[in-house]
DNA sequence: CTATTTGTTCAGTGTTTACTGAACATTCAG
DNA sequence: CTGAATGTTCAGTAAACACTGAACAAATAG
């Protein structure tokens, strides 16, 4: 599934076992032994998946390890990610508008929509987060 | 920009023109031409951008080319893209939970959480892009 | 029918990518 | 200090991918 939207396969895989290890944090050698792949290729990942948002690294007083596990609203991080895709297509359709500013705006309708559609995205999708934010809240407070 | 959401280059290449190009359809050779490519790529890649919905096949009456343009709502044909991914993911955690139902909720609670938050976007993107359609047919309307 | 234009398919090539395993660096225990 | 455990970096390799160009197929004009 990682591979789909375009991640390394290895990143998936400590994904997948972080969403269900017991515990959930589990240190760089517990997560090469049990994938079956090699440190470097963990440590390469595990970096990877940090600077993503997805994971983080902590530590446990007493043991010079590293453990990871998934981080707190991990999913509203890849919303965060894509939100920077989204502005730099936004970006890309400005300067191309500015490019074309002589042009009569019937030849320029294309970008414009290409534009508006990427600002409408960067407006709402933080909004559909925090709706989401505030959803789990009040579940969290039901008890559910 | 294509490339970083893991989209062949050239597919992006071909979008790039057509969002600028006058006028808005091109034929194979010239998109051949102008972008500096094989027709072979061009054939492939125009195909994908097909399947994607980005793009569509136009004839013109009394010429034997095919002529390609940018697709009305093409990039809401991302989202309905986006929204088998996200679909996909909250299958898979759903399989998870499946699996995992004889173990106590806490152990559940990132596979949960993964896929209620898949859910929500299932259930709001769609709502989401139904608001931009009329957005822009008011302002369509408004003749901005 | 033949020649030309147009489009597709596919083998081959060069590049990119993901991963391994070894070398190196760091931290700590004894 | 020495040695063991842990983590990172990097060269090398195997696989995947994007693209080209040529061969092939289909459609039309003359």
């Amino acid at each position: 599934m990682f591979e789909l939207v375009g991640m390394p396969r290895m990143s998936g895989r400590i994904f997948g076992w972080l969403l269900i290890s017991e515990p959930p944090q589990q240190s760089n050698n517990a997560l090469a032994e049990v994938l079956q792949a090699s440190k470097g290729s963990i440590s390469t990942m595990t970096r990877f998946l940090i600077q993503l948002g997805l994971i983080e690294r902590v530590s446990i007083p007493g043991d010079r390890r590293d453990y990871f596990q998934i981080k707190d609203h991990a999913w509203s991080q890849l919303t965060k990610q894509r939100l920077v895709q989204i502005g730099a297509f936004r970006k890309l359709a400005e300067r191309g508008l500015d490019l074309m500013s002589a042009y009569p705006p019937q030849h320029k309708r294309r970008l414009q929509e290409m534009h508006d559609i990427h600002s409408f995205w960067e407006r709402e999708l933080p909004l559909l987060d925090e709706r989401w934010e505030q959803e789990q809240n009040k579940r969290r407070l039901e008890g559910i």
